[in-house]
DNA sequence: TATGAATGAGTGTTCATTCAT
DNA sequence: TATGAATGAACACTCATTCAT
């Protein structure tokens, strides 16, 4: 077709990569430039603002993922089979894109002051899978929210420690011990 | 002969506040003075640079924090009480100086830049116990990194959740669920 | 494709003007943005600091007339006409570009703090055309840096004194009066 | 009798020996603090500020190695005479008290600025002196402006060359041939 | 007199952003 | 679209000076 903006995707990668290597605020738009191999007014042929394009890396992303996890939730009908699809998802994701991962990982924080009230992240799903489980009696009684903190922080550490490295070895392969170790916590 | 030291205190306390409400770039040393009814260099008289204050008000708290854990669980024989006791002791430092826990919590990843190899966390304890507790046939057998990183995502998101509003209660109150559901995952 | 620069030369010399005025540190960056007519984050596109646009003015300058000055100096045969070659050059550059070669004078002392040990200026020209000198049997035998000092002294004392309103006139004018002078010193 | 002002003469020797190694406008007014053993207030007892302090070093030396000079030179009949004794009084103080020597040798420029227009310094008595000795017939006819920039330039530069390491030994030892050299360029 | 904690105006410098090319 | 020179608001930080002790 025609010429593709051709320094867009440049752009986005070099953010992403700097982002995570030094944090959003202490990465400069030059950096960003330069890695990019790109003009310092580049980036804003793009993106309206640095902090926009922080958000744009963080948003599209993270509805990419939502998509892909709810796709994978979708056909399945049982809660464990569900968390586990998530697990499988999350660390394929960590494994093929790390830093996007990471990103997406450490910005957690940052990006919560952006959202929206009603804004969907990988929480309202585990929610949403824990309440239908205790409903269908697979999971037992007690506060689904409570549960979800504790399915969903025990879940997202272990990427959160290997990038870390006080875990090795692909965390794909992990996803089954991952699962069943958290299910315990839940099941009725 | 001079004058006593009278603003250091209020200095260290309006930075803590400020950092957790709109993040630690984006507080300006105006910002820190104002809230400290200081003058803008005072916060440089006591400490190096805004970093450094940031770094101070993470490394000492810890430390304390990370004392008052160690004496917790040093009595205790069982690795279910350790655990038992490093939730009570951290859900009781969020509910009495919610401030200072959340700046804790949020900040880890930033925090992670500064710290040397060695460095000493809640994580290095957890594993400790988890070892332990292992070679006394009370947790089964499994890669300690991970069941580490499962323990210690499960019992810190909580607060954060709390701190997110997606849980309310005094967190105190749910010290015995939380220990009892989490020790599933490596009860032997 | 980008703009052209356009702003470089104005803000060299407005601090050029400012510093033979008001000193190098009673200078502040403002002013010259001021001076030049340009934003105040102009200069630092140009130059790291404003010690490195000072470092910069003086020594761009004193090695082009260091250069000028080898120059002049370079066909000449007698120890005398040397001499007088460089008041010739000095007194020119005086006259033609007088806050130029006011900075120069002034900044002499505290330039001297960032010079490298082999550093070249005026003072080491002087010093080999002396030496060239006694060897040829036209200037008397003395201690060489001992006759340096008076000769460099006297002549770079005169523009000073322009300076400082203590003599007035053309100082091309006096050229062969000087030179004449202070060979009287140093003649075999 | 009572006790002293003890730190006022810490102060002026710290300020001094920091003027001369640093500028200045490099030192400030902690560094001559630390120096001199004292607390940061102490200087303001004494000095109005650091300009005031910096301004009644030059003033105050300068005046005592005036009144020095012009009673040296008092008693003496011969312009050359005259002349020698100024050299041996400058190098006398330079060898006896280089720190405050050097300091008034590099501070002259800056100090240029807050002289008032009958400001008195050395330069005065040489021009008189050469005057004089014009009348006399000991001096040939010239600028006596001119006469007494050379020849104060050549003096003042032998002790400046010390101290940037051109020359060695003790300038004392000069004080003959600086003077009989000096005199050639205006010896009748 | 001496101290040093406190001050805040002022400084050099950064950096997201604009815009002429 | 792409560039990078220019911009200036905003920042961290300094430091001469004040003042309570």
């Amino acid at each position: 077709m025609s010429r593709p903006i051709a320094k867009r995707q440049d752009v986005m990668d070099a953010a992403l990569k700097l982002f995570v290597e030094k944090g959003i605020e202490e990465t400069t738009t030059r950096d960003i430039a330069e890695l990019a191999k790109a003009g310092e007014g580049t980036m804003f042929r793009h993106f309206k603002s640095k902090e926009e394009l922080a958000w744009h890396l963080f948003h599209e992303n993270l509805e990419i993922f939502m998509k892909h996890l709810e796709g994978s939730v979708a056909g399945l009908s049982t809660a464990k089979g569900k968390i586990r699809a998530m697990v499988e998802a999350g660390y394929s994701l960590y494994e093929t894109n790390p830093v996007l991962c990471t990103f997406l990982l450490l910005t957690e924080h940052s990006a919560a002051r952006r959202m929206p009230e009603d804004y969907k992240t990988p929480i309202n799903l585990i929610l949403a899978v824990i309440e239908e489980g205790q409903k269908k009696g697979e999971i037992r009684a007690m506060d689904p929210s409570l549960a979800a903190a504790l399915i969903f922080g025990a879940i997202i550490r272990v990427p959160v420690f290997k990038h870390a490295g006080h875990i090795t070895g692909d965390l794909r392969g992990k996803v089954e011990e991952v699962t069943n170790t958290c299910f315990k916590m839940i099941a009725a």
